[in-house]
DNA sequence: CACCTTGTGTTTTTT
DNA sequence: ACACAAGGTG
């Protein structure tokens, strides 16, 4: 090692300088949560690069797009160089690199097409259906989790009934997944899991091939390794086994993609799957207030699958935790909106200082629509995915069609979108004439329209899509990419169609996501003036949720417990913690989903650096209905002295009675909590008519103060009041903590 | 073939 | 609540 100094060294505490300064050799760094384990990559990478290893011989690994790219920026900050680390992305995004050069090697086409999981999905439909399989008997979603399984545990189609058995299930998902598969093949498609998987195929049955990429990584550095799965792991292993220097970096206590096929001992197996690893363990916590902190680590510890390890800080004891209770899901939303209000006023805090977290994403629309009428801006993270909305996704199949003619997914969603009379019967017969005729499904278009003499409303359609699709394929090397998707977003006549199918408010917001695109497709030729367009698909495809967050803007964020991971706020809601939703009931059968539930919770937890909010409804609608909840059991493992209830107003609106309010039941420990709530909720500190204008008041935070006047906004009342001590404000009667003197 | 009605199921988390 | 598929009618 060098002996210059480099200044960012000093900045680390020891366990993190030696993870950063090690050198050669397997490296796990158990990085526990806010311990600085992005900080520690950073530098790592930092680090080689200042010992003279090249750029392009390091290839880091990441969970999200979003989250390379934040690192290339910080290391180019770091090392004050402009160019940027060229292998750092996710497994998928690196593999797919490495597939689009190689793909001679295992007789792929190149311009192959990544397809996501609605378009795996719906492909499988299609093979159900083509093989008289009742789509209603048997989930396709199955199948395909199914399918999913295999590869990721790296069983081959041939191999498939004897690694799963033979029974009636797995004799039907063979046969799907062999049609599966071949239409794919047919197609030119790459499914998400076989991205890794072809690429360890590759690896596997070309060793000089394999051995190129060993030379290329010489230096390995894996983030989140607790989530990776099999296939994953597969790949590192080969990839490293020349210069074994991989370094993995990750806390088995936040592995929440066992869905996934991740598993949390990975982890712990690494000292046994690498030859003579060096293990160091960061237990320091820099984020998190003693009080978060230590409930956080109380509930995680009641899991009995872990490394054992204590995390600390130095950081001062901060607030309890505030739990708020609330009637009902509509009361939960106004009063997380409440007190951010009185947060962003009284602590000056501004909106991007807040994260609102659930377990799934439906339970976002109470708070969207809440934020909403009440101006505040926000961001949604999840959901309804930009590049997997419809009317984006139809569209895109009208470039994938131009692009690679024989992609049947695409031709299947929009030949007849709009809508050119052609039905399923019509496009039975096209297949006929492909069959018989031994063409591909456009040609046989083709040929139906030049030999079939009869003239249809069908066939007047099928001429119309051609045309398009012909447009597209003309002018494909004569004009730029976002030119031609801005004519054939003509040609498609799609927006027209947006406006009849849609009320103007909703097409106007389609149109204006389809022009957002084509900015999106400008914005990639402008940063990638040599990408192609498979190039810019793929993108697509491998673009996520997370990927859209953006830390800067003054927003409120909405999120889900799995998409806030790697990420901190200063004030963290926890919402709809009731049993059933977190722990959610598909994981409560059995010990182990309930563990993960447990983890899941813990990364929600340690999101927060000064307050944590937990709120729950004692009523809740989901799926049609409204029930009586039990709060989770994940509250009443925080011991209470960490715990205090937040006082409020319950929702004026609310239709629940006041005696429904005990109807609840509860965990046991939190009982007390409950009765103490509701004697607060009794005493409502002031009335919302007894206020006047120069009425004295007695606020919470400023003391003593005169009402000025008072006005009439929307539907609340909003007090100018002089304070003693801060002067002039404006406050909300409705949230604002004021009394009469 | 499109449109409408009815019925049925399905609802975790994501690259 | 919602989405989707099937089934019937114009």
């Amino acid at each position: 090692m060098k002996q210059t100094a480099y200044p960012f060294l000093s900045e680390l505490n020891p366990q993190q300088l030696e993870a950063v300064t090690h050198l050669n050799g397997p490296l796990a760094v158990y990085a526990g949560a806010g311990s600085g384990k992005t900080r520690v990559i950073i530098y790592r990478i930092a680090f080689l690069l200042e010992q003279g290893i090249p750029m392009e011989n390091i290839l880091a690994v990441t969970f999200t797009n979003k989250a390379a790219g934040e690192m290339k920026s910080r290391i180019s900050t770091l090392i004050q160089a402009s160019k940027s680390p060229k292998w750092m992305g996710t497994f998928h995004s690196i593999c797919l690199k490495i597939l689009r050069m190689e793909a001679k090697h295992i007789s792929l086409n190149s311009g192959f097409v990544v397809i996501d999981e609605e378009d795996s999905l719906s492909l499988i439909k299609d093979c159900m259906k083509e093989m008289n399989i009742d789509i209603k008997r048997i989930n396709p979603k199955s199948i395909y989790n199914a399918i999913s399984d295999a590869k990721i545990q790296m069983v081959e189609l041939e191999d498939y009934l004897k690694s799963a058995g033979q029974s009636y299930f797995t004799e039907i998902v063979y046969s799907i997944f062999s049609l599966y598969e071949k239409r794919k093949r047919e197609t030119s498609c790459l499914d998400f899991d076989d991205l890794i998987t072809q690429t360890i195929y590759l690896f596997e049955h070309h060793p000089a091939v394999l051995e190129k990429y060993q030379e290329i990584f010489q230096y390995i550095l894996v983030d989140e390794y607790q989530d990776i799965n099999y296939s994953q792991y597969r790949f590192l292993q080969l990839i490293s086994g020349k210069y074994n220097n991989i370094c993995v970096v990750g806390d088995d206590d936040q592995s929440i993609y066992s869905f996934r096929g991740a598993s949390p001992d990975v982890m712990l197996k690494f000292t046994t799957d690498f030859p003579n690893p060096k293990m160091i363990k960061l237990e320091q916590n820099y984020r998190c207030s003693k009080t978060i902190l230590s409930a956080s680590n109380a509930i995680v510890k009641n899991n009995h699958k872990r490394e054992k390890k204590v995390l600390w800080t130095d950081n001062e004891n901060g607030n309890p935790l505030h739990l708020i209770i609330c009637m009902n899901e509509k009361d939960e939303a106004q009063k997380i909106v409440r007190i951010i209000q009185e947060q962003k006023i009284q602590e000056n805090r501004s909106y991007n200082d807040f994260v609102i977290l659930y377990r799934v994403n439906v339970a976002s629309r109470n708070f969207e629509e809440a934020l909403i009428e009440n101006g505040i801006p926000y961001q949604l993270i999840g959901g309804y995915r930009f590049y997997q909305r419809k009317e984006i996704k139809d569209f895109l199949a009208y470039i994938r069609i131009v692009f690679n003619p024989l992609d049947r997914i695409s031709i299947n969603r929009v030949i007849n979108y709009p809508k050119r009379n052609i039905g399923s019967v019509f496009i039975h017969k096209i297949d006929e004439i492909s069959v018989k005729n031994n063409i591909d499904f456009l040609h046989a278009c083709r040929h139906l329209i030049k030999n079939d003499k009869s003239s249809t409303r069908g066939k007047k359609g099928l001429e119309e899509f051609l045309s398009v699709i012909d447009y597209g394929i003309e002018h494909i090397n004569s004009q730029k990419l976002s030119v031609l998707c801005e004519n054939l977003l003509k040609k498609s006549d799609m927006i027209t169609t947006l406006y009849q199918e849609y009320p103007d408010y909703i097409a106007k917001e389609k149109e204006a996501n389809l022009l957002e695109l084509i900015t999106a497709i400008r914005r990639f030729e402008l940063e990638h003036p040599a990408g192609t367009v498979q190039d810019f698909l793929s993108e697509v495809a491998l673009f996520s949720d997370s990927d859209q967050f953006d830390a800067v803007a003054d927003k409120v964020t909405m999120m889900t417990v799995h998409s806030v991971k790697g990420l901190e706020f200063p004030i963290v809601f926890m919402s709809a913690m009731e049993e059933g939703l977190f722990p959610h009931y598909l994981s409560n059968t059995n010990a182990e989903a309930l563990e993960e539930e447990r983890r899941l919770c813990y990364v929600g937890m340690t999101r927060a650096k000064k307050d944590l909010y937990i709120s729950y409804a004692m009523n809740r609608e989901i799926y049609g209905k409204t029930s009586r909840t039990n709060s989770s059991r994940f509250i009443s493992e925080i011991p209470e002295e960490m715990l205090e209830v937040v006082k409020g107003r319950a929702n004026i609106h609310s239709e629940n009675t006041v005696s429904e309010f005990f109807g609840t039941k509860l965990i046991p420990k939190t009982i007390s909590h409950h009765a103490e709530i509701y004697e607060k909720e009794k005493q409502i500190p002031i009335d919302l008519d007894s206020i006047q204008t120069g009425d004295e008041i007695d606020h919470k935070i400023w003391g003593r103060g005169v009402v000025l006047s008072i006005e009439s906004v929307n539907q609340d009342s909003v007090l100018r009041i002089h304070f003693d001590t801060v002067g002039e404000r404006l406050l909300n009667l409705r949230f604002a903590p004021i009394k009469k003197i």
